[in-house]
DNA sequence: CTGTTAGCGCGTTCAT
DNA sequence: ATGAACGCGCTAACAG
């Protein structure tokens, strides 16, 4: 069943029922309902690949996560990511195409899989990037392709589009509040200081503290990666700290 | 550039490049060498739209979670799952859509969004399905839809393919090493019933102390959900037993 | 082994 | 408002 036939069945041009397929306007009432109700009884549905083909959009976009984070298992942000990344898609009718690269090879690479197949079949209508590493080199190849693209985490690049959560604000805040309600030992368990993230926060930290007046004490600042397992230990560690 | 413009500067026909690209043995090897050249030094890759058009194959597989089992967050199980489901795509050079269904329609109503645009639009070569709840209606869907698929967790309809761990099997060697070892007093901490690996893990479990001659105690059976939470409330529980 | 010829199913001018 | 005609880029018979 394509659109052939049910022009036929109609008794329309492919065109018009192109158009009531497409919710164009210039269609006239009598005519739709027509093609409409062929459509629905012989559970017409165009076929994407045509349209893809004809129309240069895939309506699908590209959710690429880098191997390196090997986080994916134990960091509970990639779950809420993807959830969030495959709902985004429903709400605005477009699919996600989830890219991770194989241990094997080199992600970014002019011949990886993903860039070949991928991003230069031309694939993808455009692609988010959970980047972990700063600077990472996906963001010139995506460039070179002219794939619109935007970052998950803040990029240097002021020229890069990202998103990303106030980290260094949301910290400042939440150490303020403590403050607020005369807390004067504040402690916290810092990420790595080689992931954004991990940097912003810490700064937000000290910037309550500073602003506060109170002392910046390094035995109150704990390690962790983000994980379950490194916070609990931290945790304990700095109840662990003499009063 | 395109199939066209390469065989022209490569001075062969367009067949030919299509060959030389898809591996076609049927070229010889001079050809194919100029072929190469060209496509290389102009960064030729064939555009997925239109291959999918003539070859009525996507190389895009799905891979379907009912967000009913909202279990994603908290189980680890999913993104092993879906790390796994990439790394399988990636070596057969296809390519991974994530289905999951927001929350606000029916998943697989025939009007879903799921069912219109991604099965009937054929958008897929095949979907893997994380079934949750047995006898999920969209065994029957796929079915009518004649999409290949494949269930990830036993199915009780003989007919319809699935993978699996071998719960029982597993459970029951688990148990027998214990009782090989000496150990007469054996605990378990069972997932819900209701669930499948959560029966057969069981059964196993009672199959092992069986072939012993070993008696089954009801005390000695912790209940859990599969989570963490459940699994330390157990174990405690279980702890705290008399000897 | 290589080229020619048809489509694949749809969007999109351009006339009418 | 509607239809005719063309093109999207590629695969797949079919000849030769």
């Amino acid at each position: 069943m394509n659109l052939e036939e049910v022009a036929r069945l109609a008794g329309v041009s492919r065109s018009t029922v192109s158009r009531v397929v497409n919710g164009d306007a210039k269609v006239s009432a009598s005519v739709r309902a027509r093609v409409q109700d062929v459509v629905r009884e012989h559970g017409y549905h165009p076929n994407a690949a045509a349209r893809s083909l004809a129309s240069r959009r895939t309506r699908i976009l590209g959710l690429l996560i880098p191997r390196a984070s090997g986080a994916i298992f134990s960091d509970p942000f990639f779950p809420v990511l993807i959830q969030g990344a495959v709902d985004a898609c429903n709400h605005a009718d477009h699919n996600l195409m989830l890219l991770m690269d194989t241990d094997e090879e080199a992600p970014t690479a002019e011949g990886s899989r993903l860039h070949r197949r991928v991003l230069r079949g031309r694939h993808l209508d455009g692609v988010a990037v959970a980047a972990s590493v700063v600077d990472d080199p996906v963001v010139a190849l995506l460039r070179k392709e002219r794939l619109p693209f935007v970052l998950i985490g803040r990029h240097p690049d002021p020229a890069v589009a990202y998103v990303d959560a106030d980290n260094r604000g949301g910290s400042r805040a939440a150490v303020a509040h403590l403050v607020a309600h005369g807390r004067r030992r504040i402690a916290t368990i810092a990420g790595p200081r080689t992931i954004r993230a991990g940097r912003d926060r810490l700064d937000g930290y000290r910037d309550a503290l500073a602003a506060a007046k109170l002392p910046s004490n390094p035995a109150l600042i704990g390690d962790g990666d983000f994980s379950r397992r490194d916070a609990h230990r931290a945790t304990h560690a700095l109840f662990g700290q003499p009063p």
